[in-house]
DNA sequence: GAGTGGTCTAGACCACGCA
DNA sequence: GCGTGGTCTAGACCACTCT
């Protein structure tokens, strides 16, 4: 299950028989067989194996392919489906979760109106810039000096009035060329995702109150020293780096951050 | 599995033999076996059959009284798990998860230092009164014209430093006498289990950007017109009820809300 | 009807906690 | 050593989708 490439047979950690049965127990190393089958498929996917939207093969099939039993698979696929990298249809089979645009603003996208209802955003003025990373990105995004971060400054409205300024700060290296395809769709992480193969699974989210500045008086037309909400995000990548750097100003007078604890 | 009480053989939804097989297969209504258990579960607990920390039986036993397979009993269980409603602990057993202070605080309190640090309030000064319900708490909270509730206004302090205001209302049925407990603990969902038997199990948190008013300077030792963090939080009992609104004033220089989306 | 995931069962063995 | 939950397997049947 550790092995590499994607074996027809392969070692299994806790080696032997069939299960992690053998009377060594080395107690220690173990990992469940369900969960390197889940890591075997993560570092499947990570690699591209499957496209997004493309199904994989059947529990069955896995299964022979593996050798281990359905059961086993399934449960990594169940695993894999809570947290949204998958999607499961009964009578269909299982596929790659596409990140729709829908899909990934529904997830990330937290702003609602006072009581509940959601809003979807619309694309407002943007401006992107290639530049070499300063302190603050080279600190979040794990970056060495003198690396190259492109920078996307943009609007966002709802109902044709501005609702978030949003600065977004990425790697260069990871995200080649992304500078020169603008426009940007609405849901970045939808071309982050089909375009070079960066899943965004997590994000940490830091909020506080601010006062309005000068650019955000101008892109939201609040006046000076109006409150904003400040949303600080780290996006982290399926295979768990931190790709994404984004600073939301935002006017809360008909919006509010929405969140769900528990 | 839907009968109401405790017993030993029960009925099942889709009746008959021993599973959901027997050729009728009537699809609308079908609810699978673990789901059936598990809702019998929620109730057992709802009204209070275990006392928090209490080991439940073993999953063995559960199978052999409700008369299914323990790996049903253990679907059943694990979802109830995942949702935090209860613990397992290999080689001990199941228990009713005790919503102990620092649990309670780590689930629903999201200030952290900026980077991450979790950080524990301490209590501060705090006013209960009992009084008529008005008409915010009567829409959030489900009530009627007339119904009473308890209102609980206090301040929490972080390295002894105010941090946050809050004002929480709970319906006084739900929590008869609550405002001659004081000194309230500082984790209040511990109470509501420990003292009533109602267990919070999700929140519902909108968040805003405001300014400083009267109350939030006085309290959180700030100047008028400073940027405060409002957190509307709605809080839901296992059995689905409304059962407290609190808002949160919050000073941000110091601290910031953290969550994790994903 | 064939193929997929979804549910349910039964039984074996492993890892853990405790007496 | 016993009892608990955790893992793994094997096989049956159900529900759904498509052809």
């Amino acid at each position: 299950m550790d092995s590499p490439a994607r074996p027809p047979y392969y070692a299994r950690d806790n080696q032997g028989g069939s299960k992690a049965r053998d009377g060594v127990s080395a107690t220690p190393g173990f990992r469940p067989l369900y969960r390197q089958v889940y890591e075997y498929l993560v570092r499947q996917v990570s690699e591209g194996a499957w496209r997004p939207g493309e199904a994989l093969p059947s529990e069955q099939a896995l299964a022979r392919e593996l050798g281990v039993s359905q059961g086993t698979v399934r449960k990594a696929l169940d695993a894999l489906a809570v947290e949204g990298i998958m999607e499961r249809r009964q009578g269909k089979g299982t596929f790659i979760a596409a990140n729709t645009q829908e899909r990934s603003l529904f997830k990330f996208f937290r702003l609602s109106r006072p009581g509940g209802e959601r809003v979807t955003p619309q694309r407002g003025e943007e401006q992107v810039r290639r530049r070499a990373a300063n302190q603050g990105d080279i600190a979040r995004l794990g970056l060495s000096k003198g690396d190259k971060v492109v920078e996307i400054r943009r609007i966002r409205l709802v109902d044709g009035e501005p609702a978030l300024f949003e600065m977004i700060v990425v790697p260069a290296a990871v995200f080649p060329d992304i500078e020169n395809r603008a426009p940007l769709p609405n849901a970045l992480y939808s071309l982050y995702q089909s375009d070079y193969g960066i899943n965004i699974t997590t994000a940490h989210e830091e909020l506080k109150a601010d006062l309005a500045r000068k650019d955000d008086a101008a892109y939201l037309k609040l006046s000076l020293g109006a409150p904003v909400l400040q949303i600080d995000r780290l996006a982290v990548a399926l295979d768990g780096r931190v790709v994404e750097w984004r600073v939301s100003r935002c006017d809360t007078r008909n919006f509010v951050y929405a969140v769900t604890l528990g």
